[in-house]
DNA sequence: TCTATTGATTAGAGCGCTCCAATCATGTAG
DNA sequence: CTACATGATTGGAGCGCTCTAATCAATAGA
């Protein structure tokens, strides 16, 4: 026997269809009594409404898309935590996809979610073409997590890498730091942010930003260093490394305590994300810490803003990052 | 203007809704002419066919609800990343709640779930009662992961733990060590099997086992070092340790280095779950590996053959770890 | 007494699609 | 030619629900 549908809990409560769909969506001016009877019923068959059907009635979706680009990447997988839990609050659900860092699975990923007729899409670092965001923006609201774009309509969601790597800098120079090398991630997502935050805050207190090209992995933070070493900038090695996250970090500590430095009495070393790792009492790295949870719950307002019609300028939210200190940053010994 | 709908395809394109209908499910024995003709006219107008309408009329889904307890524990992320991979090959979507391990919320996300009548459902490591996943058995397959579960219909995708630590142990007596601690999770999901099959494997080596009460946590992996050196058991201080995880792992490294013990020279270590923690050249742990992103692609697997009807009996699969030998574990130096 | 007024209830159309059965072309054998 | 396949096309019902407008009952006002 099939699922029970309202026909089947009308039927049983005596009473018609557009009552049982006026119970279920409690609306008011039902009598007690017939609530109750049109209650009881649906307990006793066990029916429950058919969110799909109820969707394409009613012309509105509970659905939001998403797309992640990686969930492997424990930021990303925060600020899905952040969205689910944000999302049910509102009673909205989330249909999610993964695109895998490629273009072209990515549109097709985004695609399909638009094909369920989401309520709006919440896509994170993407990176498929302004032209594919401003398609799906065409279609319903869409807010960008980690990533801008000047696409007409979307709202976007992003940690403020500058201020970020400003913390990490400012709380260097207040131990007394003053040359301060930045290990850079390259073309990873917000990298350059970060980097421009690091060459503002330096030229801010008049200092000579150092930047070696780097990548976000351990092994790339090691050969940073080996470079650092092999080859030190003219005003002499630095005292502080910023480094471009904390995989990377870790890798460049490995390689000062390797070539005889000590962290931090030497170098004083700051990494980026505040992951798992940099809590880890063993690591305890003092990093720069992004809300990930709360940029989940930021996108979900911003879309649900629009999808209510509260709001239609565009905002962009750029979240304040801040600076977890932990046993790898120490005042400069003279 | 709202989206196209198929009749406006139709008129475009000067034939039936239903022809329109048979291009999008590009059925055989429709003429190559008003194939392309309606193909054009979809082009041109943008359609895309509405997933939830489609469901609705074919009475059939092309969704899977997956409710995760934790989306931060890597290891799920890493399983819903497989879920995801099998799901798109097969053109299957992914509906995504979490349950935050709370009995209460996962039995609501699990009603959510279950209200777009999906084409099956995936429950990762849930908390909820044998009853609640026995009336989502009701309703349609439901594939358990990481939980075992006798409720009739419901097919299980779990890691072997007891032979991950099989293996660890058979490493670890191949490299002449007689006393192996197990540093164990507690009450963690999937902690007993990893117990079990650490006292299986000594006593098939004629060994002592030596279970240090711990948790999946670097602290933890601590303080039941602390412990191990406080009141050594009789035979003497173990020579190799199996952590309950790689967190524990981490931990108990950091005091054995602090005791003075060195890694892994005095004390081998090897820890479980192979996460990013352990590849860090820093720390470079040896540990068991699960195939995680495999054990979404068989879920998937078994769900679909349930939804196809190709299988009817319960399947259980057992996926067999295995172990990454890094740089904690040494022979035993006599 | 009759008409408003209000609140509770229901019939019926329709959301965008699929699917069955019916229809309409063709060609092919009798 | 007619009869009959066979393949291409279409009308229409219906999936499970919502929503508008209509109906009905009960009370209040004149």
């Amino acid at each position: 026997m099939a699922r029970p549908t309202m026909e089947d809990v009308a039927a049983k409560a005596g009473v018609s269809r557009a009552l049982v769909s006026l119970v279920m969506r409690n609306a008011p001016n039902v009598s007690d009594e017939r609530r109750t009877r049109v209650l009881c019923a649906a307990h006793e068959l066990g029916y429950e409404p058919h969110a799909m059907a109820r969707s394409l009635a009613s012309r509105t979706s509970t659905v939001l898309g998403v797309m992640v680009s990686d969930l492997r990447n424990a930021f990303f997988a925060d600020v899905v935590e952040g969205l689910d839990a944000a999302a049910e609050a509102a009673g909205f659900h989330l249909i999610l996809n993964t695109g895998g860092r490629s273009p072209a699975r990515e549109r097709s990923a985004l695609k399909s979610l638009l094909s369920f007729r989401p309520a709006g899409v919440i896509l994170l670092s993407p990176v498929v073409p302004a032209s594919a965001i401003e398609e799906a923006a065409a279609q319903g609201p869409v807010v960008l997590v980690s990533r801008t774009s000047r696409v007409q309509g979307v709202d976007t969601v992003n940690d403020d890498g500058e201020a970020g790597s400003a913390l990490a800098v400012d709380h260097l120079v207040s131990l007394g730091h003053r040359r301060i090398a930045h290990l850079d991630g390259g073309v990873a997502a917000g990298a350059a942010a970060r980097r421009r935050g690091y060459q503002q805050a330096m030229r801010r207190h008049l200092l000579h930003p150092h930047i070696v090209r780097s990548e976000h992995t351990d092994t790339a933070g090691e050969k940073a260093v080996h470079e650092l070493l092999g080859d030190p900038p003219l005003g002499g090695l630095p005292t502080a490394l910023l480094a471009g996250n904390d995989f990377n970090a870790v890798g460049a500590i490995s390689a000062l305590e390797e070539a005889g430095l000590r962290v931090p009495e030497d170098v004083s070393v700051v990494g980026y994300d505040n992951t798992s790792l940099a809590a880890l009492k063993h690591i305890s790295l003092t990093t720069v810490d992004q809300p990930r949870t709360e940029m989940g719950r930021l996108a979900v307002e911003a879309l649900l803003e629009r999808v209510r019609g509260e709001r239609a300028e565009p905002v962009r939210h750029l979240l304040h990052p801040s600076l977890v200190v932990r046993s790898t940053t120490a005042a400069l010994e003279r």
